[in-house]
DNA sequence: TCATGGGTTGTAAGCGCTTACAAGTTGCTT
DNA sequence: AAGCAACTTGTAAGCGCTTACAACCCATGA
């Protein structure tokens, strides 16, 4: 199966330059000790020639590929792709390209996406959050390969991240719908197992609560997958419970999506009679009805920064363990006080 | 640089195994005439030392690399997010990797980023549309790689495609509204320039107004890129017009979502005081207020048949040279009849 | 029993580049 | 004028795998 007719290698070049295949190497890796004479010889060729190297080769011979690898839990949601596509623009600038895996947050999927990276011969891996199976730690040692995990904000000389808290924000959302009067509020979670952010973020739900001298009984937190229809049904679950919340907090702007849905559906008024919150501040979250408050993650930033610091620890610096982006609270008409008759 | 400290080699599997490097390899490609002894024999030597293949190895000899690109005008459309989402869980079936670029509806990057992708060795390339610049026919055909557009529904043998009419819908739509009794119909619109999707798009609105025995006026055509805030700009400068038109058919739906905004901030109800569509049918469409009137893009739909039928050609098919499938109309609460007193 | 042929395995020549090392230049300094 | 350092350039040995080709094995049929 010859993929090709006889395309012209670096030898061709070589051999119309009149130099050595060393040579147009150099200048096409812009080595220094280069000739300015040499070069533009070299350069010629290349023209003349139509010359376009070999990655393959390059990469077998350089054992540097000029991609790095991204694991993601799924593109569907937003929030990562807006993170993935500033990743990759950013990338670009540095002549590097981006292999995406996901993984529908099941973290041994992870593990093998990322076996099948690595052995592709990624330079560089991004990883989303803290929990990860050991075996991709060690995996990332063993070939001395340069990583970053973002989306959290463990101090975890170990893991270094470009992240951010997902608790203490959270915290502020419960807060605030404290300080508005709620007594029963209800969280909708996705399945903490394997997702540090969704624990970490319902655990600020609780500090708040409990700084408030309540707790978060179990009827109280649902358990669901991150999406419109999900966020929808644990609604109903919730407003079916004898003593309805009089808020809810999502785990995600996609949760509170399907809240606000489902509650326009039972002709639940917001904020009048129900507060909602989201998390992540998606360019929708701002045109629902009623504009969501919400936690706004720097995901387009933590692709610029991943990507600079990346392209940085292949070139041999050590980056930082542990760059904190904010995440600001975002008010907005979702939440509200506490409906008096309640 | 030395990267990674002595790992094994597939000659030390086929020392430990005692048997040649051909037949290990062989194990490792599932290639026939492989005897189950053998076969044996040497998975168990490869579980033994861990062994795990090079990849930029066996892109070089194999002139395979395992990945196909993808070139994509933005990822921060969610509608190309999520048929890039499908793609990557597609490919991951037949054990192929995705290598994403995005050129922001430029041409000129496009061609720029598939000279990249190619010189990197990718399988096969999947295009968004049939707009490109012709060095990429020819760079695509040079290297003899399988490729596919999509997004369009060009009966062009030259570009063998996967994707959905846009002109068909749009018309749908535009019909739609006239039969409401609208007869003030304005556009906003992508730049056409290199887009032949919002070309498509625009055609198809003027079809269905011609039709219908009026035109549209070049006042009621707003050109905007995409995104909520042109959106609602737009809203502003038509409804500024001294006649305002009672719809606004927009080039996808995150314009829509500019203009709902726009005109919940502006006190204009929907759809009593103005009609709105979109094209594309995110999923936040639906939960819009009111809910969008738009046309379902079957992106995910697209991302699965690209990657089986990329995959085919790569395999040595020829790929059907063109292959629809449906956008639906889908209706919703943001168009009604026009407004009495209009 | 021996030729025949198909299935199995090994040998070794690349795949197209990078880079350590050596060799050759040039321009100083002494 | 010789010696030396610093810079350029060339030589050639890989990088770790795949695969054409040859060699071999063994069952089959004459």
């Amino acid at each position: 199966m010859s993929k090709q007719i006889s395309r012209t290698l670096l030898q061709d070049v070589a051999l119309e330059a009149g130099v050595s295949t060393a040579s147009v190497s150099r200048v096409l890796n812009r080595a220094p000790h280069v000739s300015e004479r040499l070069r533009r010889r070299v350069e010629a060729a290349i023209d003349q020639l139509g010359y376009v190297p070999d990655g393959t080769a390059r990469a077998l011979a350089s054992r540097r590929i000029g991609a790095i690898g991204a694991l993601v839990p799924t593109l569907d949601n937003p929030i990562f792709s807006a993170m993935i596509d500033s990743l990759e623009q950013r990338l670009k600038r540095h002549d590097c390209r981006l292999l995406i895996a996901t993984y529908r947050y099941d973290l041994d999927d992870e593990l093998q996406a990322l076996r099948t990276l690595v052995q592709q011969g990624v330079d560089g891996v991004v990883l989303i959050g803290h929990d990860h199976r050991p075996a991709v730690k060690t995996l990332l040692e063993r070939r001395h390969l340069p990583f970053l995990t973002s989306w959290h904000a463990k101090d975890d000389p170990k893991w270094p991240c470009i992240g951010f808290d997902n608790t203490a924000p959270a915290r502020h959302l419960a807060h605030h719908l404290l300080m508005l009067g709620h007594h029963r509020l209800a969280v909708i979670t996705a399945p903490t197992d394997g997702n540090d952010r969704a624990r970490a973020r319902l655990e600020g739900f609780r500090q708040a609560i409990a700084a408030a001298g309540r707790d978060l009984p179990p009827e109280y937190t649902v358990t669901v997958n991150y999406g419109i229809a999900e966020g929808a049904q644990a609604f109903e679950t919730l407003m079916g419970l004898e003593e309805p919340p009089t808020a809810i907090l999502c785990g995600n702007d996609t949760l509170a999506f399907g809240v606000l849905l489902a509650a326009q559906r039972a002709g639940v008024s917001i904020p009048e009679e129900l507060s909602v919150t989201g998390f992540d501040d998606l360019p929708q979250a701002r045109f629902m009805s009623p504009p969501l408050t919400t936690i706004a993650v720097p995901a387009n930033e933590i692709g610029r920064q991943v990507a600079d610091t990346l392209i940085a620890s292949i070139g041999g610096n050590t980056p930082p363990h542990r760059r904190l982006l904010d995440a600001p609270l975002v008010l907005r008409q979702s939440t509200g006080p506490v409906p008096p008759a309640s």
